[in-house]
DNA sequence: CCTTTATAGTAATAATATTACATTTTCGAC
DNA sequence: GTCGAAAATGTAATATTATTACTATAAAGG
């Protein structure tokens, strides 16, 4: 498993001292691998010895062997610093540059999700009574995506990308409901409005994007993608299949808690859907 | 430049140590980051100096940070082969095999990418007079979302996610026309048709499918998003990012084609959205 | 063949990390 | 609350690992 997102866990208990120390180390992994662990130990005001039982309490050989594996996984994500496209630019270019843009949003989006969050999506999501999704513009396809992934659970989802629709539906929904609200600014106007309005039903409102956005503030639960894109010409591409990319992983995590005797169903659903297909050939 | 580079390097001159260095070194560099610089010394029968200078000769501060530099480089390189998810996995783990079973299809498709069918795509698209989309279930939002990159450009572009106005539509499809049809599997029986009407329209028809599906069959102009993943309980996730990537690619690829008076064009699009925008704060 | 320079080795030292043990804190039962 | 067990932390000693300073050896050029 990842060395950050196993200190992004939330679920795991933590001591004192581990909290600070994680806190310290995300604020910037980078710098930690080439920090002796006396260096750290001072910064956080711990000794050296919780240190290294903090390593070896994560699986670790030790100190060192923490920081290579951090290193190890700072160089998966950093890698690229996916270049910008120039305008001289072969097609091949512009695809090796677009294809390493994704591949590194994906890993950012990997090392910077919260597992012990996505438990508590997945929660509200099982025990919601209906499932709502939000999306204008570019993350208006996310969100049929996410509802066509959802679709197969047996609790009613449904996707709105009109923003009329999705300002009739808060009036109608309850403290039992669960919104998913997508946007990759976070800025949308019209979609803040839609989550206030939801907030103030009790329904749980979770978020699928900027953790520091506006609409981030107004949910319940907030699922980080990340940013650090510019937004500009070339519009946000890779950030949309880091979205998607957590959507799997929700649905996933949601099929799993589900627990074997669900997958009946998904079988059944599979079924339905074998006659609208050719056979190979 | 990276680590492994520099080390294979046949151009500088090396001293007798440093060639048996490298060379134990290149062996299995995945070895050395956890071997101490004794270990590394006596395997190749010179002193720890010698290690050391080695490594600071190479730009490095020393023999640890050099270990670190490889860490990091190692990490990059290493793409593991998606497992797939078992019912006991956490939801960490759960992450982490979506997100590499992202990666490696990402890179899958990077690799069978036919950069000459995009740029045969990309001029189709140019000399259309309307671009449609049609995708149904999963690929609808594929679909979408590719329209909502297409519609920056000036030709009309509309998604159609609906059996009946997919068939409906094909009926005033003119061979100036372009036609991209989206389906994972490439056999889903009522676009099949919808393919098959619009080819003898005479309109250009574009598959991102399975380059071996009926649906393949059927087009003028295929690309290809690579299979080979078992379409079982969790059902295709990967192969969608796959082709939103494709789409991407697509969308770039046109927009350079279109040169930088276009880039005017995108502005204005993009401006008449700020207005949606709550400021950043 | 000798000088010069680059290269390598030895041993001491410095730096970094780990262990063993003592102390404090935390948490739960009463 | 308070007592005791368990967990967490710190101190100091020790072990490991890396670097430096110095010496010796080998290679290159005249």
């Amino acid at each position: 498993m990842s060395v950050l997102s196993q200190l992004r866990d939330t679920q795991t208990r933590r001591s004192k001292s581990a909290v600070k120390l994680i806190a310290y180390i995300l604020e910037d992994p980078i710098a930690i691998v080439s920090m002796p662990i006396a260096t750290l130990a001072t910064a956080v005001s711990i000794s050296e010895p919780t240190v290294n039982r903090f390593c070896t309490g994560l699986g670790f050989k030790g100190f060192p062997d923490f920081k290579l594996n951090l290193a190890a996984e700072l160089g998966r994500a950093e890698s690229g610093i996916a270049s910008d496209i120039e305008s001289t630019d072969s097609i091949s270019q512009v695809a090796s540059k677009i294809f390493e843009a994704t591949r590194v949003s994906l890993s950012n989006t990997q090392n910077h999700l919260d597992v012990g969050l996505i438990g508590q999506v997945v929660a509200a999501l099982d025990s919601a009574r209906s499932i709502v999704l939000c999306g204008l513009g570019a993350s208006a396809s996310v969100a049929m995506d996410a509802q066509h992934k959802l679709l197969r659970f047996d609790t009613p989802v449904v996707a709105h990308t009109d923003i009329i629709n999705q300002r009739m539906l808060t009036t109608s929904l309850r403290a039992e409901d669960c919104l998913i609200c997508i946007s990759y600014t976070g800025r949308t106007t019209a979609l803040c409005d839609v989550a206030a309005m939801a907030a103030s039903s009790g329904a749980t409102v979770v978020g699928l994007t900027d953790p520091d956005s506006p609409l981030a503030k107004l949910c319940d639960l907030v699922l980080g993608v990340d940013s650090g894109e510019d937004t500009d010409v070339y519009t946000p591409m890779t950030s949309r299949i880091a979205q998607l990319a957590i959507i799997d992983v929700l649905a996933t995590a949601w099929a799993l808690r589900k627990g074997p005797s669900f997958s009946k169903h998904l079988q059944r659903v599979k079924t339905s859907l074998a006659s609208t297909r050719l056979a190979a050939n």
